[in-house]
DNA sequence: CTGAAAGCGCTTACAG
DNA sequence: CTGAAAGCGCTTACAG
């Protein structure tokens, strides 16, 4: 990074060497016809003088800004940063900035931040949508991370897959009454892992789902889960849709004198960073947010494309996109339960680095 | 957001009204010396037709792009995620747009995260910069956010502080031996906090600091901390520097037969998420990362302004800025120490719906 | 293969 | 108080 002068313009370097302006753009562009040894000539002048092209010119003369918005509902859910960070490094190698919102808070929050991102001039949008709502027609290009479920340009874990390997994981175990921990009826991705467990589980083994949501409308945040009395009640498998819904289990379990795992199993799914440091270490599923953020990165760059082509064509009439598996992790919490256990791997030596500055 | 027809601009207006377009901008702006009845006439039409500013001409035409840079070392960090959100806020109510970049992996990904943004016509920077990186002058307005013995435009908690709030409490439960648990010696934070502690401590209470990094250097990431030996050396103590190196500290004394908090108190530093969840729930040190994120902004807004009138000062010249006070959150891991407790406050019942969707 | 010209939408001196 | 004009840096038809 060279202080001093400022960077050249192409006018500049287009004077400096008595060409126009147009073959400069024409030959650093590529798309040019100019001849090759002008267009060395050019390329060179503009490394030399350190060039910089001027996205805000660019943007006024194309209608393209290069920068994509990520809304997201709430910044500092431990899971989303994550996705943030990925997606930012898809952008970045697709030759996009990425420009953050939060939508926490107001359902209306999430209107106003993509209200907000649009102004900013966005090429498209790519939206993690707050629970329970939907994105309608913002006449942007836009791509969904939510769930296979969702309409529309969505891409996503297969949470359901997921959801039918916990389960086979417990039916594995010999678990026989297993009890789904979820919070809120109006998610998703939620549901769909609720109902993967099910089906994972098959028909053999009991199992009912305890929403916390309607718990705590009525006990208030925080409350008791009541969870072993279940343990009372024969039930030896707690699986969460997600992991500190899992720790609030494990916890809940440990204080009420169960044996994680002798005597209960517990899961979860996201893997946090600090899931495999709790004792015992929770098993769980890992989503590959790498692959979700490529994929809804190019979705995004194919509407944006299409965008330009064919006017107003529905986004939502694309074909759905393949939902992205995930990992089983299996750790201590669902080791050996009180049934002999079949597998178990255990993952993940400690590794606390993450957090360091 | 109405569809159909797509917003005017400040041509179409003028031409509508039979005015200058010079005359919308300057109504518009405000700064305009319009008469009030025109004035009004114009924003009328403008709201009418949904017009929507270009961005991308006012920077052309300004140099300005109102968007500023937020550069993150590592966004899946379990703290960053909140910086981003808190950053994202304050710069948005000041009418600044946040492109974000990660800088995670090789020293040099901070500089090239930094010359992504630049060129992207960032107006200005905040970069948490790498552990024992510094932010040279880049030709860019930037704020600093990481500690307050970090040299140039540097907002900040105030880590030493917060470690004598922590080491007082430790003193106050009656411990005579603590040891300070951090990561890496090269980190500014941790070495505030440590500091802070070993002043909170006092004289009189013997306290060694175990560098997880140099262990880990030597037997690898996740190796023992050999914690419980401590323990039988007197060591009632145990104060890590965030609560990722408290969740392994609580975990490695836990599976070693020593109970927490009747043995051993433990503690961190920024209670993450599930610093509450975790059973001892752990106590731990708030950041108010809304403060340092108004801070931030408004240093970077006023690096910015002055950096159009004067002409290459020097940032670093700036008086240094207030560090942010954090806060104790005093939870059962140092609840009952085996000295008699003079302090405790049970906070935060379980709250896990951040982490639904 | 190369150049002259227009224009994206705004703001800012400068006249009137 | 209002308008005409120039120009920010680029790209894109259109000529030559």
């Amino acid at each position: 990074m060279s202080v001093g002068r400022p960077p050249a313009t192409m006018t500049e370097i287009a004077a400096a060497l008595g060409v126009s302006s147009a073959t400069v753009s024409n030959a650093l562009s590529g798309k040019g016809r100019v001849s090759v040894e002008l267009s060395a000539k050019i390329r060179q002048a503009a490394a030399e003088r350190g060039y910089v092209p001027s996205h805000a010119a660019r943007a006024l003369r194309t209608g393209r800004t290069g920068v994509i918005g990520l809304v997201l509902p709430d910044i500092s859910n431990p899971l989303f940063p994550q996705i943030a960070q990925a997606i930012e490094q898809a952008a970045s190698a697709a030759g996009y900035g990425v420009l953050i919102a939060d939508s926490r808070g107001e359902i209306a929050q999430q209107t106003a931040a993509i209200g907000r991102l649009i102004e900013r001039g966005v090429d498209g949008l790519i939206v993690v949508p707050r629970r329970g709502s939907r994105v309608g027609d913002i006449g942007t290009p836009v791509a969904i991370i939510d769930s296979p479920s969702t309409p529309g340009n969505t891409v996503s874990s297969d949470h359901w897959e997921g959801g039918v390997q916990m389960g086979r994981h417990f039916a594995a175990l010999g678990h026989r009454k297993v009890l789904l921990i979820a919070q809120s009826r109006e998610s998703n991705v939620q549901n769909d892992r609720i109902g993967g467990l099910k089906a994972g589980l098959g028909q053999d083994i009991g199992c009912e789902t305890l929403w916390v949501g309607d718990l705590e409308a009525a006990h208030g945040a925080g409350c008791a889960l009541g969870l072993a009395a279940r343990v009372a009640d024969g039930f030896t498998g707690f699986a969460a849709v997600y992991d500190l819904l899992a720790l609030r289990a494990l916890t809940e379990l440990q204080r009420g004198g169960i044996d994680v795992p002798r005597q209960a199993s517990v899961s979860g799914f996201d893997d946090l960073v600090w899931s495999s440091v709790v004792m015992p270490p929770i098993t769980t599923l890992r989503q590959d947010l790498a692959t979700i953020a490529e994929r809804a990165v190019e979705a995004l760059s194919d509407a944006i494309a299409d965008s330009d082509t064919s006017t107003g064509e529905r986004m939502d009439a694309r074909p759905g996109l393949e939902p992205v598996p995930m990992t089983l992790v299996a750790r201590q919490s669902t080791g050996r339960a009180t049934m002999p256990a079949t597998r178990m791997v255990v993952a993940d030596a400690f590794d606390t680095r993450k957090d360091g500055r």
